[in-house]
Parts: C-alpha cells; structure tokens; sequence
RNA sequence: GGGUGGCUAGCUCAGUUGGUUAGAGCGCUUCCCUUACAAGGAAGAAGUCAGGGGUUCGAGUCCCUUGCCACCCA
C-alpha cells in the first residue's frame, strides 16, 4: 500500500470502474425488492454548490446502504430545464453577440439553447458524479425529453379535462425584468425601509379625506376607498365620492372591515389591479380593475398624463404635482413589506393579467391526507405540521410563464368562435367549431410543475413501462427543506392525483448549508466554500463524510473548512491503521470469523465494542440518523482500535506464538473489514481502494454485505475487564506526565492485582506497550510496597511506580488525596442512589445493578487509596 | 398576526425509547519525529446544558412559562 491515499487519482478511476461494471444499476439484485430515489434535479445551467454536494451525500449514501443490504437500489439522475434561468443565460449570449431573441424568433432561440444545453447541461451531471453519486446513468432523464414532455401534455390535459386548469385575469405577479408572471413561491417578501405618504383624497362636491399609501404611483389605479364601517370620523362620507388625483375620475367611498382604523389615517385608497388586499377587497364591492402598468413596469394609458413614465419616475412625479396642488400632507419614514423576485431582486408588481392556473384544492386535500394517515412520512416530523400549515392555505398555483423555453402550453385558440381547444395530439380543427384558424398558446408551463411529475414521469409514465411497474412508487424523497412546498408537495399533490400512489413512502429533509459562522454563503460576503475546491483540495470523501456527519436531520450546518481537514485526517487514519494490518500480513489469509473463546482479552474487547457499535449503527440508520451513526464509526475506529487495539496488538504481532499471531491478525482484519462495510456509504471511494488491498474475499465493497450484529461477540464481561486495563494504562500515562518522568525512560512497576490477578498477569506486556513499563512484579496480598513510588487505583488493582529520585511525598499524598475526594463524591452519589429505596424499585433492573457494580468498584478503588494514604502518612 | 427551529466548553456543533462523573472538532497548556499514521501520539485546563417553574426515584433530554436569535407562512 502507498504511504497516504492518491484520491486525485483514485477516485475517478474507482468511479468508473464501479459504473462500467454495472453496480449502479438496480438489475445486480433482479429479483430483490426495489429501494428507489429520484434525485432532485439540479438546474442544468448550474454549477456544484453545497446543496448539491449535500443531497448528494445523503442519497447516495441512503442508496449505498441499501444496496449492501441487497436491495434492487435504483437512483434515477437527471436535470430540469430551469426556464427561467436557462432562458437568461441564452439571451445573454446572444446580447454578446448583438442580438437578442426577438430578433432571431422562437425557433431559432429554442435551437440555440438546446445547443447551449448540449454544450454546458452535462457539467453539472459531471460534476455529481465526481462526488460519487451511485445513480443509475441509462436512466438519466431531463425534463424537456420527449417522454417526459408527455408526461407533462398528458397531465395537463388530463386537468383541464376536469376542469382544474383554467385560464383567466387574476392579479398574478409580474416580473418586469424578466417579462413574465411568476408564482406566489417565487417572490420574496421582506420588511424595507420606505415612506408612507399622507395626502387628502378630494371629495366631489368638495371637503377630502386624509389617506395614507406607500405607494404613490398607484393612485392612479384606485378605484375606491375605504373606511371602516364603524368608524365615526368618516360614517358620514361613505356613499360619497372621491376624485382619483390628477385624473379627476371618480370613485365611491366604501365601507369595508378589513380597514385597519389605527393604520395611517384609518382611511384606505383600493386599487384592486395592483394590490392583492384591495384586489379582495374589490372583489367584495364589484369594484373597477383599473390596470395602469405595462409589461415593463412604465406606465400605461390608464395614468394619463403619466403614460410612458417608469413606475418609480411615476411616483416622484405624481406626488411633486400633488403637492404642487396642495394635496398632500407629509412623508413619513416607514418601514414596509416589499415583494421582490427570487431570481435577480428585482420588485415585483402585482397586477391584473390572464394566465393559466391549476384549482390546486382537491388535489391539495389528497396531499394532506397521504401525510396525515401516513402514507407518507416526513422527516424530521415537524416538517408535517409546515406541510399542513402550507396546503390548508394554498392559493391557486399560476403556471403559466411568458417565456420561450420550456414546455409549450398544449391549448389553442381559435380566431373564429375565440374557444380553447386543448389536446393530446396537436390540433387542426378547432374543437368547438372546426375552423382552422387556430394558434398555439404562446405560453410555457412553469418549469415546477414538470418537475413535480418527475418521481413517475422519469420512470415512464403516462405509459406503463417496465420501470414504473417494478420502480413506482419510489421509496424515498431526500431534498432541502427550503423546496417544501415548491417540490415535495407538488410532487405529492400530483402523484396522488394522477397514479392513485403516494409517489415515497418518505421524506427525508435536510438543512441548509451555511458558512462556519452560521451565515449565509454568499459572494459578497466573500464566506463561499466552493466544493470543487474542496474536492481538488481535499477529495469527494473528506467532504462528503463532514456534511453527513455535521448535520442532522432539519437543521442547517455550519461548514467549515477545519471540519474537511478533520475528515481528511480520519480518511487518512483509516488508511494508516488498515497499512499497518496490511504491512503484517505476511501471507495470512483469514479463514473463520475468529472464535472469541480462543481470544485474549483485548481481542474479545474489541470484538464486543465492534458489534456494539454494529448494534448502534443499525438502530440510528433506521430512525435516519446517519450523522450520529458515521461519528460513532468514527469514534470506535479511531479512539478503540487505532488508540487502544492496534497498538495493544503489536505484542502479538512481533511475538513468537504464532497462534496468537493468526487470532490476532484475525480480529484486526474482522473488525477492518466491518468497519469498511459501515462506512463505505460515507467515504466510498477511500473504503473501496483499501478493501483491494485486503483479504476480504471476493467482490468489490460497493456490493459487499451491510454488517449484522453478532451476538456471539457481545461481552460485557471483557469490556469491564478490559476497561480496568485501560484505566491503569491511563492512570500511569498520567503519572509519568505529572513526575515528568521522560517518555523513552523505561520504569518498573510491582501491582496488587486484587481480585483481577489472572488478566493483568497475562497481559502486563500491554503495560511495557502502551506506557513504557518494563518489569512487572505481581505483588502478594501480604507483600511490602515500596515506598517513594506513584500509586495508581482502579478497581480493587493497585500499581505502585517507584520513581524514588523523582517523588515527592507531600506531592503524591496531595495526588491522592485528590483521589480520594473524587472517588469519594462519587461513591456518596452513587450510594446515594441506592439508598433510594424508590431508585431500586422503579429504575430498570440493569441500571441498578450498573450503579451496584460501580459502587463495588469504586469502594475497592477508595480503599487501596485510603490505606496507600495511611502507609505514607506512618 | 400564525407557525417552526435554536440557545450545551473561547468558537462551531453532537447528544431521539429520560439513567455512568455531559461529548467532539478547532483553539489553548505541557510533552513526544516511539519502525501504520506529525494529516500523528500522550497528558491536561475548560461547561450552574439561556432564565424560572413543573412531572419523575432520576431531566441537557418530557411539560408549562419568560427572554433572546434565526427561519417559514400571511
């Protein structure tokens, strides 16, 4: 074996190894039950960032796992066609060559960005891959394919035949960078710092009533306004009419208890075509729509002299005439909620405009229930109660995009009777009244709802293939929590809707992936931990190993780069402890698991830790909690073995009794060949490469068998023993360190082994081992102890080192009287407890007789301390 | 306004059927290049588990409450 792990070329080459093999592929196990993902499909205009690197992990190493249990484990990849962002970088290009879509038409532009997708869509596809992701790469989908666009047709088709997709004015929001509506998802609202101007709204027939907006421009478009019904300063107004500023048109004034008295004026001006509260309010009182904003935010003919103005410019202008006229009162700082877009920031505008929208009620109704009579799990379960919260107040979902690329709304209008023909197949004739006269809708669908058919529409359907008989519905859906509802609920929604089957049994959310500092990466804040450079820097394991490890379910995680170096040293620790296995191998290969009744101590130790932690690792994966599991392998293989049996197992190695030889080098390649298995869906490359370097049988690791828990190897007995041992080791590491005892010198040690005589006899050369004590003496229970020595306890042993030259009596009479006062402490609470006659009743039998036993022990230890104290005080 | 999560060592976090003297990484102190590993080893210092109340033989863990922080929905 090299000296450290080549990652930079191991891991590519392992990857294509397991890929041309086939291991990905669900067929290895073809008769078994099927385990499936579908992955969440990356945008493909994008580059690898931590959420992917995250999803990533988790998933291919829920597929991993489940694969080495046997499972048909089937991870279907793919991409979404990301309209939006898609589209913005192809018209960005074309700007750099002097053109623009408009210019080139909708053909044209559709070629050129399947060109783009050919040429840039696969980077981060390949950029998955070199973190590992097992997926099964034949079944790669994309949502623009062919069979996925009639998954798209079919589904909505399928809805406006019953009648949920309708089309209509509604105020939606409109994005004037991007020219097109987006969802209510899609906009972002935060609490900025604005004004709120206060002007008096002329009254007919003379007199005003004081009101107040945060929006100016939009008097324009009021066609009421509102006072509550009861309130007193304004009940004699209502009925009246007022005269919008500057246009002079009139509108009444209305009663409405949505009207907030304590707000602004207790006056409220309602432009229903550009507020979604006075668009309800509008609604109530059959009020004029007066819609005054083109598609590009300037304003329309509605705003009469203000036509052609840029809202902002609109607003500036329309209030200095105001207050020209005398209308106005003051401009107050005021801090109010501002809807922007979450892509590009820009402030969308809601307004009036027909679009395309699914009644999302029944099928939201059928989402709620998969979740509450659990069909469907949430993971971590108060997920489920955001879930509800969402569904019960879901609004219409307008999925209509004013975009070119993307799936073309499947409705045609006819330019004779003016219906709507929608069809599978495209149509000639119009449906209602045969002409020909037909266009297609220039719409797209919102790239979401593509998406949200994606766990069945990737395996085939509407046609009932093969993989949608034996693949759906899949097992588990793993994303973010911040795609909630844009995804998983869509998902749900639609499956349910559509296949009668919730699309997963399980949802498995995880955090998001912020800075060490707990905030938000960002390019301006400069705190981006780009995992490319993490990958070329440190490999795929290191990172993949601290995002399963340093997060749990739900909850965000702070990354940060001294966590990816402390990955990389274990990666690293593995290797060195299996080179040092491998490097003493000699021929050896291991026959039978090894026969604990032939072992010695700490062989019989490790072997009880190691299916221990097998035991552990089983139970947190099933309750998910594989960050728990991965620092518990961890921690057993670099704090036990390495520390502790590794080290111990030199003795046997270097030794002349070849038996002890074999059993040993047996129990290190058991508990190696264990530990690869568990951490192989961690760190699967680094796990592979040293399981070629070993005797462990046929195969490669990525389809060797997930460990069970021998029972056979469970040994309390050997832990306490074995913990005596280490106990003392420590005690007289600690001793050396205190007296600054040098480490190469070599120091004797007489022990009074109490009642622990046959394994410390056995085993003193662990002592000459693990802390440079030569010279053992077994003490007689009647025998002199030396005097200027070091006295170590634990249990009833005692270990006296003398160190003549370099004891200090008053020193080690402190030391352990020290000793005695925490032994001390201890013993009273532990004798406390049991005291405690409701203690003994009601606590489990195991845990009293865990505090029996410990209060034994630490008497014992009291004891030897209290008569060491007295010989030194004579 | 409604909801969710968090508050544990200097920093970042883990701690899920309530049960050893509450753990880890980084940082800090001391020592060691011992033939698997200095990407390492050994020893050590460091926490009234946000405050208050309750349930329980026993609470970081369950319940109530207050405070602060973050996020989601309206």
């Amino acid at each position: 074996m090299p000296k450290t792990f080549d990652f930079a070329e191991a891991e590519p080459r392992l990857y294509r190894w397991w890929k041309e093999n086939g291991w990905f592929k669900p067929e290895i196990h073809p008769d078994a039950e099927p385990f499936v993902i579908s992955i969440p499909p990356p945008n493909v205009t994008g580059a690898l960032h931590n959420g992917h690197a995250m999803f990533v992990s988790i998933e291919d190493l829920m597929i991993r796992y489940e694969r080495m249990r046997g499972k048909a484990a089937l991870w279907v990849p793919g991409a979404d066609h990301a309209g939006i962002a898609t589209q913005l970088q192809v018209e960005n290009m074309l700007r750099g060559e002097g053109t623009s879509r408009q210019e080139i038409g909708r053909d044209e532009f559709l070629r050129r960005t399947w060109e783009w997708k050919a040429k840039y869509g696969g980077r981060i596809v390949e950029q998955l891959r070199r973190i590992g992701a097992s997926c099964d790469w034949d079944r790669e989908r994309f949502t623009l394919d062919d069979g996925l666009s009639r998954a798209v047709r079919e589904a909505f088709v399928a809805l406006w035949e019953q009648g949920l997709i309708y089309r209509g004015p509604r105020l939606i929001n409109w994005s004037p960078g991007l020219q097109t509506a987006v969802s209510d998802l899609e906009v972002e609202r935060a609490e900025e710092q604005g004004h709120l101007y206060y002007f008096n709204y002329p009254v007919e027939g003379g007199g005003s009533v004081p009101v107040a907006t945060t929006r100016p421009e939009t008097i324009l478009g009021d066609t009421a306004v509102a006072v509550h019904p009861d309130d007193e300063r304004y009940q004699a107004l209502i009925g009246k009419q007022c005269l919008v500023p500057m246009l002079d048109r009139p509108i009444p004034i209305i009663a409405d208890a949505y009207v907030d008295r304590e707000f602004g004026t207790g006056a409220l001006k309602i432009t229903p075509g550009h507020d979604p509260n006075d668009y309800e309010i509008g609604q109530r009182h059959n009020l004029a729509i007066v819609n005054i904003m083109n598609q590009d935010a300037t304003l329309n003919e509605n705003a009469g002299p203000y036509a052609g103005l840029d809202r902002f410019d609109a607003r500036k202008k329309l209030w200095a005439d105001m207050e020209a006229a005398g209308m106005t009162l003051r401009v107050e700082p005021h801090a109010h909620v501002v809807p922007r877009s979450q892509r590009g920031g820009e402030i969308v505008e809601p307004l009036v405009s027909t679009q395309w929208f699914v009644k999302i009620q029944p099928l939201a109704e059928k989402a709620t229930a998969a979740v509450r009579d659990g069909r469907i799990t949430i993971v971590p379960d108060h997920f489920e109660k955001v879930y509800y919260n969402w569904l019960d107040n879901i609004q219409d979902w307008c999925i209509s995009r004013q975009l070119w690329w993307g799936h073309r709304i499947p409705a045609w209008h006819c330019a004779d009777c003016h219906q709507i023909t929608v069809a599978r197949e495209d149509p000639t004739t119009c449906a209602h009244c045969g002409s020909q006269n037909l266009h297609q809708d220039a719409d797209v669908l919102d790239t979401w709802f593509s998406s949200g058919l994606w766990p069945f529409s990737t395996l085939g359907w509407p046609e009932n293939t093969p993989d949608l008989q034996r693949y759906y519905p899949t097992s588990m859906m793993e994303t973010g929590y911040d795609i909630l509802f844009f995804w998983v609920a869509r998902m749900i929604m639609l499956g349910l809707w559509f296949t009668d089957d919730a699309p997963f049994h399980t949802v498995y959310l995880h955090g998001l992936v912020r800075d060490e500092h707990g905030r938000k990466m960002s390019k301006t804040y400069g705190n981006v931990i780009d995992p490319l450079e993490i990958i070329a820097q440190y490999g795929a394991d290191p990172l993949r190993f601290t995002l399963l490890t340093g997060s749990s379910p739900g909850n965000d995680m702070n990354l940060s780069e001294s966590r990816i170096e402390y990955s990389r040293n274990f990666g690293n620790k593995l290797w060195q402890m299996s080179r040092f296995v491998w490097s003493n191998l000699d021929g050896f290969t291991p026959g039978d698991d090894p026969d604990p009744a032939r072992l010695d101590l700490p062989s019989r130790w490790i072997l009880s830790r190691l299916t221990g932690l097998v035991a552990n690792v089983q139970r947190l994966f099933d309750t998910f909690q594989y960050s728990e599991a991965g620092r518990q392998i961890l921690e057993f293989l670099w704090g036990e073995f390495a520390d502790w049996y590794v080290e111990i197992s030199k003795n046997a190695l270097y030794g002349d009794d070849v038996t002890h030889r074999k059993g040993t080098l047996n129990v290190l390649l058991y508990v190696l060949n264990t530990s690869l298995r568990l951490l192989h869906p961690y760190i699967p490359h680094i796990t592979e490469e040293i399981w070629h370097y070993l005797p462990t049988g046929d195969g490669p690791l990525i389809t060797a068998e997930w460990p069970q828990a021998n029972p056979a190897y469970e040994n309390p007995g050997a832990e306490a023993d074995f913990s005596i041992l280490a106990e003392l080791v420590r005690g007289i590491r600690n001793a050396r360190a205190e007296y600054k005892v040098e480490p190469a010198r070599r120091i004797s040690a007489s022990i009074a082994p109490g009642t622990h005589r046959d394994f410390i006899d056995t085993h003193r050369d662990i002592f000459s081992r693990l802390c440079n004590v030569a010279d053992i003496t077994l003490l007689a229970s009647d025998a002199d102890v030396p005097d200027k020595a070091a006295t170590i306890v634990a249990d009833d042993v005692t270990i006296y080192l003398p160190l003549a030259d370099l004891i200090d009596l008053d020193a080690e009479r402190a030391r352990l009287q020290g000793e005695m006062e925490n032994l001390t402490t201890q013993i009273t609470r532990t004798d406390g407890l049991l005291q405690n006659e409701s203690f003994v009743s009601k606590a489990k039998p195991e845990v009293v007789q865990r505090e029996r036993d410990k209060l034994t022990s630490l008497m014992a230890s009291r004891q030897a301390v209290e008569e060491r104290l007295a010989s030194l005080t004579d």
